[in-house]
DNA sequence: CTGGGTTGGTTCATTATTCAAACCGTTGGT
DNA sequence: ACCAACGGTTTGAATAATGAACCAACCCAG
């Protein structure tokens, strides 16, 4: 193994709920000798990969931030997206989506419409959309942990169709529900005739958006749902690993579950 | 030099300016010979710090975005930038506090006390504040860019005091001074007496927040102002150091002239 | 159409760098 | 006081890295 490749991979022993390590643990981890693992330390801290916490600790240094802000600049989570939302559309034969966590608000990141058929679910740019409402917001709401979601039921819960959920009972019964199966679904909650499967996305620490697919209503089959779910999850795990991010183990297990 | 310090330094030349770079042109940049740096890049791709883009360039690779949420989650910007506004507080006797955009808004993210007095300016935790009847909100107006300036001058501009700046006009004039001398001032205009000095501060791609010290009016003195504005300099050239963040070489000509 | 200059990419004998066993001083627990 | 952990250091031997020379592909001026 190539010198750089053991120093690079000396980062990857980082995680979120290891963020500091020792020199001593970190050689146990990667079966490096405690010389070699300390002059990769060392090279990697000269250049601001890693830092040193007190006296018996490493962490991630702030050279990291610089290149992924230049990373982020450079490809947008957008532009990246949607090659993997192309194929889920081409794959199920309805509109995709992605959306993402703002602040307080859910944006539509990016979508795809398939040729498959005349008639299609209609996307907008940048379409802010509720959390309640919405296959992708119920996802997020789901996964986002107790504080986001008891902030967001606690606004104003409006009904956009007949069938919105507007009790914050029954949405978080709803929520237990979709914790449970690892995927969440709107039937003509925002819009009447819109039926959507949606499942939750992450980044290296948390919960951030949700990928959808769209059908109208009278094209969904059980055949056709089995398919956009088993889909769901392939482009789930493509977008967080272009993303950097991660799927939670318990939520893969329910989606192999799921399939 | 290390083979591993080889292999980071190569990183250093991905930048906001130049976020796609050939194998030759690395090879020129670096001095390092074509098949090294064909190697190292190799390397680095494996471990996905850098992904080939085409045929012809390489960028930044997702790893970066991985390990940033990693660093961003142990080290939250807040908690490191205290120690700096500790030492602004110490330094300047007053208070100092840290402002980031978070959307459309102006939060205060930390903020530090001085016991140098009796009375102090008192600061409140994620307070938000106004662009335009602040010193941190007008050094951001001024560095933010003009879409962004322009539609915060576009939303109603409330006065705080007779001496908050309402009239859009004027403003720009303001942030035309601002941009002349690198830091910007506010005299009663979010406050009746409250007197700020502030400077803008910058991720690796754009402005995301201003630093300030805040005095009140009766306390400040010609000798007291520019000791503050001396170490309003210092403290931003420390915090974006620590973000992994970038000074504008226009910017530090400006407060090399300043002081 | 052709030749020249650029690009990304490859090879392998030589050389520079890395490796890791053995060691050090410090700290904390018993 | 002793022991076991820690971070850190040294240096002769071994290994991985190096880079001159080369390749194929592409682009453009003439």
């Amino acid at each position: 193994m190539g010198t750089v490749s053991k120093a690079l991979s000396l980062l990857d022993f980082f995680s979120r709920s290891q963020p500091e390590i020792g020199l001593s643990e970190l050689t146990r981890a990667s079966g490096l000798n405690k010389a070699t693992v300390y002059r990769l330390l060392s090279d990697l801290q000269i250049h601001g990969f890693v830092e040193q916490t007190g006296a018996r600790a490493y962490r991630l240094g702030p050279a990291v931030l610089r290149l992924a802000a230049i990373r982020e600049a450079t490809v947008p989570m957008r532009q990246i997206v949607q090659a993997t939302l192309d194929r889920l559309s081409d794959t199920t034969g309805e509109t995709s989506h992605l959306a993402q966590i703002q602040g307080d608000r859910l944006v539509t990141l990016a979508y795809a419409y398939s040729p498959a058929h005349g008639t299609a679910v209609r996307m907008e740019d940048a379409a802010v959309t509720p959390f309640h409402a919405t296959a992708t917001g119920l996802a997020v709401l789901a996964f986002a942990g107790p504080a986001f979601c008891d902030r967001r039921l606690a606004q104003p819960l409006p009904a956009f169709t007949p069938d919105t959920p507007t009790d914050p009972a029954d949405i978080r019964a709803r929520l237990g529900r979709i914790r449970a199966s690892g995927y969440s679904e709107s039937v003509g909650g925002f819009e009447a005739d819109v039926h959507s499967l949606a499942v939750p996305l992450f980044d290296a620490t948390a919960c951030i958006g949700a990928v959808a697919v769209a059908t109208p209503k009278s094209r969904m089959t059980p055949a056709l749902r089995a398919r956009i779910i088993a889909a769901l999850f392939d482009a789930a795990h493509d977008i967080v690993a272009l993303w950097g991010g991660f799927l939670p183990d318990e939520l893969q297990r329910l989606w192999v579950d799921a399939v």
